[in-house]
DNA sequence: TGAAGGGCCGGTC
DNA sequence: CGACCGGCCCTTC
């Protein structure tokens, strides 16, 4: 079996396989707290990615229906929720924030005291 | 190839 | 507060 793999000179790769970016913002996003919420910018920041705010909500909206990832923890700077409003998303979100014993101030949520 | 538009952000007024 | 702007980064025509 000589040359099997004519392309295998490819450069060999660490022993830690380094997670993709996507991965990253799953991983970060998983470890939020409950009764916690994270901002987009800094979860894109968490995934290694600073600046990439709107990346980050393009993600969250790919994630599949059915996903057991804490997508609704995550909310905008201004500590309003970002989706449509009078959507079942948002009211999905909504519920689950105040179930995990989040207070709304108005439509907002208290930075200084939830953002983790 | 390029322009438009998103689950955005920080500064400024 | 609210509105606007320039910047950011990616996806979708």
């Amino acid at each position: 079996m000589i040359n099997s793999h004519p392309h295998s000179h490819k450069k060999s790769e660490p022993p830690t396989e380094p997670i993709s970016k996507e991965e990253a913002l799953y991983l970060a996003l998983s470890k939020i707290p409950k009764g916690k919420v994270i901002t987009y910018g800094d979860l894109a920041t968490l995934a290694g990615r600073p600046g990439a705010a709107r990346w980050a909500g393009t993600m969250l909206k790919r994630l599949p229906k059915d996903t057991t990832l804490p997508w609704h923890r995550v909310i905008n700077s201004h500590g309003t929720l970002s989706l449509r409003e009078y959507t079942h998303r948002i009211e999905l979100q909504r519920a689950r924030l105040q179930e995990e014993g989040i207070l709304f101030k108005g439509d907002k949520i208290p930075l200084s005291i939830y953002r983790w």
